[in-house]
RNA sequence: GGUCACGUAGCUCAGCUGGAUAGAGCAUCUGCCUUCUAAGCAGACGGUCACAGGUUCGAAUCCUGUCGUGAUCACCA
């Protein structure tokens, strides 16, 4: 039990004793660096219990545990605040609680046998990866390793749109202009020969449309008619036929994006537990609607189509099914989400998707409960805001888009012209710089994204890059590789306990921040919030530097002294490259 | 127009279930490298928490309304 749960239930019972009613809620925070003290109880709520002045009040209960808990050494009570000043030697026994646990960080793991699965990416195959892919990515998976941490099995996947008319125009583009081209012969990425190809078609569409527009025709009319748009939905017809040329060329530029996918991802860190793909998943879905009709909770219009009606819930009228008795995109998510709860023993489904979908996911969850699946309460929509631009929202056929790769290789190139400068890495090879660079690129990128609330909007300035000093992933990289130098140099002794040691302020707070780290981690996964991650992260790291700085270096202290610091640095390390691994960021040993 | 989200320092953002005098970084200014890595530390400057009401011992936080920004309201995905 933490010290704080400690002093929490003694509180109670105190309060119990002394009053004799019943408490069942008292408020405590940790006090506020301006008073004396390590642990606050907020007097006011109790006063629509216990009638009488607050300060009095505050002050009775205070003499009370003192005098009955060894672990309070003093109290002080301000207004209707009792500071509660707690003796030091627990924060030293805790600190070497903390030092022997080896799975400091991890809450160990409930009897439960069901996952929780976590979908995130979810890419059209039509174009490369950018930078909206990027934040997805880097929520999803964080937030998956944070679930894991949080002591639960986690399902990582993604949902590959492999198949519409999206995948078709860049197919046909390939063919008309396309000379036989593949990534072998021109050296690009798949995913980036692909999607030049879409951006090929979109530019003889628009040509088209204006050609038709010179002869007369209006704009809606010709953007239906451009012949090369007809012939690639002439192509999807065929793909759905299964035309063997169709299918076979699909099959051969669908593989060329996926190599670059994979290479994208594995430059990002992240990777899945299992792939679905829509062209296996597109026709799920119908006979769940079929059910769903038969049981009155869709009905069917005079032209066929299938509805729900959701006024009563507030919202409108829904399409599952189209007057052809085709999928629409609902009908397939319906029957995603069954599939998945019956492949496999889910306790939770976690969808990382834009918050432009807010609204689908509000609707798909309210199908399922209404069809009967009680597990639609357990359906979460990680939903986050659209990165923007100085210029404005990204366009990829208008090529405004902030490429993955490109982004990953300037912020790798930005981290070798700082590190160049400071002049650090000499002595090493070139190899093992180019490690560290990408490193330290990667971590700035990573955190300057998870840093944020996923619910706000991010604005990205590409030419300001970012920066490296402040709240940033390379100020506590760097951190942590000082801290790795101070153990090498210096001696670690784990199993030395200084019973006897008389910690000062900054000390007995770093513990308590350090202590405070399973916490976070259990809030966060029940906020699905890295930010909550990367900034604590970042004040320990803030309250680390403090307390460096302000000690004197480790050979003109005494032994015990010594051996104390190294161990709270090693310490602090440790919950350092704890959290940066959830939030998917290396730490360097050096830098 | 309906619905949802967001609005905190010049800029980028914290602020957990309502608690004490609103917190960082960047930028500007002042100190600190013979000392464990100065990508650092200490300090100064900077606020009508969009606005107006309400709930209460107490509101940046909860409720209502107004304004601003964005998303969404397809037989697209």
């Amino acid at each position: 039990m933490n010290i704080q749960d400690l002093i929490k239930n003694a509180t109670i019972k105190g309060i119990g004793e002394l009053y004799q009613v019943d408490v069942d809620t008292i408020e405590f925070q940790s006090t506020r660096k301006e008073f004396e003290g390590d642990l606050t109880v907020v007097i006011f709520p109790l006063l629509r219990i216990i009638k009488g002045n607050p300060v009095e009040i505050g002050t009775k209960i205070g003499e009370y545990l003192k005098q009955n808990l060894p672990e309070i050494s003093n109290f002080n009570v301000i207004k209707g605040f009792l500071n509660l000043v707690l003796n030091e030697e627990l924060f030293v026994d805790k600190f070497y609680q903390l030092i022997k646990y080896k799975d400091f960080g991890k809450v160990i793991p409930l009897s439960s046998t069901k996952s929780v699965m976590v979908e995130y990416s979810s890419p059209n195959t039509n174009k490369p990866l950018h930078l909206g892919h990027i934040r997805n990515n880097l929520l999803g998976y964080s937030v998956a390793k944070i679930i894991e941490a949080s002591g639960k099995k986690v399902i990582k996947t993604q949902i590959i749109n492999d198949r519409g008319i999206h995948i078709c125009k860049s197919m046909l583009a390939w063919e008309l202009f396309g000379n036989g081209e593949t990534p072998q012969s021109t050296g690009l990425k798949g995913d980036k020969l692909v999607g030049n190809y879409y951006v090929a078609f979109d530019k003889a569409y628009k040509a088209e449309i204006e050609q038709l527009v010179a002869n007369g025709k209006t704009e809606e009319e010709a953007k239906k008619q451009a012949p090369i748009l007809l012939k690639a939905q002439e192509m999807l017809q065929q793909w759905e036929a299964g035309d063997t040329h169709v299918v076979e060329l699909w099959k051969k530029m669908n593989s060329w994006v996926y190599e670059g996918f994979n290479k994208t991802y594995e430059k990002l860190g992240v990777d899945f537990y299992k792939n679905y793909f829509e062209s296996d998943t597109y026709l799920l879905g119908k006979s769940v609607v079929q059910e769903g009709l038969s049981k009155g909770v869709f009905y069917k219009k005079e032209d066929g189509s299938v509805w729900i009606d959701l006024t009563e819930e507030g919202l409108d009228e829904k399409i599952v099914l189209r007057s052809d008795g085709t999928a629409v995109y609902m009908t397939q998510d319906i029957g995603t989400a069954i599939e998945r709860f019956n492949e496999f023993s889910l306790e939770s489904l976690i969808y990382t998707v834009g918050n432009e979908q807010d609204y689908h996911f509000k609707v798909l969850f309210l199908i399922l409960k209404k069809l009967g699946y009680s597990w639609a309460d357990h359906c979460h929509h990680l939903s986050y805001g659209m990165v923007d631009l100085p210029s404005g929202k990204m366009k990829s056929r208008e090529g405004t888009v902030v490429d993955a790769d490109d982004l990953i290789d300037e912020m790798t190139a930005t981290a070798k012209e700082i590190s160049e400068e400071l002049g650090k890495l000499e002595g090493y090879t070139a190899e093992e710089k180019d490690k560290l660079y990408s490193i330290i690129g990667l971590g700035a990128l990573k955190y300057f994204i998870l840093k944020v609330d996923p619910k706000k909007r991010i604005l990205f300035d590409p030419k300001e890059s970012i920066d490296f000093n402040g709240n940033t992933g390379p100020f506590i990289q760097y951190t942590y590789a000082r801290i790795q130098s101070i153990l090498r140099k210096g001696t670690l002794d784990l199993t030395l306990q200084l019973n006897d040691y008389q910690i000062n302020d900054k000390e007995k707070s770093l513990i308590k921040h350090i202590q405070q780290y399973p916490e976070t981690v259990q809030l966060a996964a029940e906020n699905l919030s890295p930010a909550l991650i990367a900034n604590y992260t970042y004040e320990l790291v803030k309250e680390y530097n403090s307390f460096y700085q302000s000690t004197p270096i480790l050979n003109a202290v005494t032994n015990n002294e010594q051996h104390f610091r190294t161990q709270l640095s090693y310490m602090v390390g440790v919950t350092i490259k704890n959290a940066f691994e959830l939030l998917g960021i290396q730490v360097p040993e050096r830098m």
